[in-house]
DNA sequence: TACACTATGTAATATCATAACATGTCAAGG
DNA sequence: CCTTGACATGTTATGATATTACATAGTGTA
């Protein structure tokens, strides 16, 4: 991580992100965290986290909310790294492989997975008012929709399940 | 309708589509049906199905399978109507916001609704190889997600949830 | 008719994503 | 050590999806 650790900061939009959610907490260690674990992971499965993917993921780590591929192009390049739409969209493709990385569709855009390696079928929770996104487990929501598919002979091999609604904060202020 | 009612054909990708999914059935009466109950309803709500709008829809339903708005805009196109994006995205809004239609974000496509005015949190199956859309029942997947939210002190207030995998006919041939 | 309201047409542009090909990097086998 | 093959990156170009802004036209009502 380049940024440093900082406590919770209600006006950031990143502390009520993935995982540690709509709660306080120190970005700086669950990045760094989630970063080693992420490497330890690739180098079992026998694959490269190269300078251009590694920083993808920081940049997603370290905005702690959902990032479009051309925000990420746009600090990659700033960087010294390529400046075309591939060379983002190829970083965050191998990451979103590798579940290290999760597509928000309805925000055409990625989002750091604060558990690697986990299984989880993810759920996502999107504030309507602070953009905020958090994980949430989908355990039960994966099987009630297993379940569903199931009854009309529907095989489910992947699913894509996101919120739209109001975080607690937003919820308070509204 | 335009198109005449036909029997299930094996090669129609439309005829496992959403409400009777996976089986066959009559496209001709389930589309001229679904048509007459969306009338009814916007006339109850003091909205108009202009001619664009109920075309879309048309154009949906016989289509029945999803469909990007281009594919619509280039329809519209052809029998005289603007052939400027905004005119499909205006229609098709429309028909999202009043329940008539829905979005499939995977595959930046539109479908019809095919129970019009129920309520229900439509959960979308999409079979990877003849990229079918069917529409199951989600009121225990959207109640299962209500929950795994709550949990987290966020209020839901609409979800995607789409399912990529194999309907019951391409199960078999693989 | 005049007005307000809604809907449609059109131009221009923004945003998101991929195909195709050239170049560079690196480790294993000769 | 050097070749070779696999993988990764850089770059050009283009395609696909979606929106903003403004002009025009229809609709119902006072």
């Amino acid at each position: 991580m380049t940024e440093a650790p900082h406590a919770h900061d209600p006006a950031c939009p990143g502390c009520a992100a993935p995982d540690l959610a709509f709660s306080a907490h120190d970005h700086g260690s669950c990045a760094t965290d989630t970063l080693a674990r992420a490497e330890a992971l690739l180098v079992a499965r026998g694959v490269r986290l190269t300078p251009v993917r590694k920083r993808v993921l920081e940049i997603l780590l370290e905005a702690h909310q959902a990032l479009g591929a051309y925000d990420v192009l746009n600090r990659l390049a700033a960087e010294g790294f390529g400046n075309q739409p591939p060379v983002a969209y190829r970083a965050l493709d191998f990451l979103t492989e590798h579940g290290l990385a999760h597509r928000i569709r309805r925000l055409n855009a990625f989002v750091a997975c604060m558990h690697p390696g986990e299984v989880h079928a993810p759920v996502f929770l999107i504030c309507r008012v602070c953009k905020t996104v958090a994980e949430a487990p989908g355990a039960a929501v994966g099987a009630a929709l297993g379940s569903a598919a199931a009854d009309m002979g529907f095989a489910v091999e992947r699913a894509t399940i996101e919120a739209l609604g109001l975080c607690p904060a937003c919820k308070v202020a509204a």
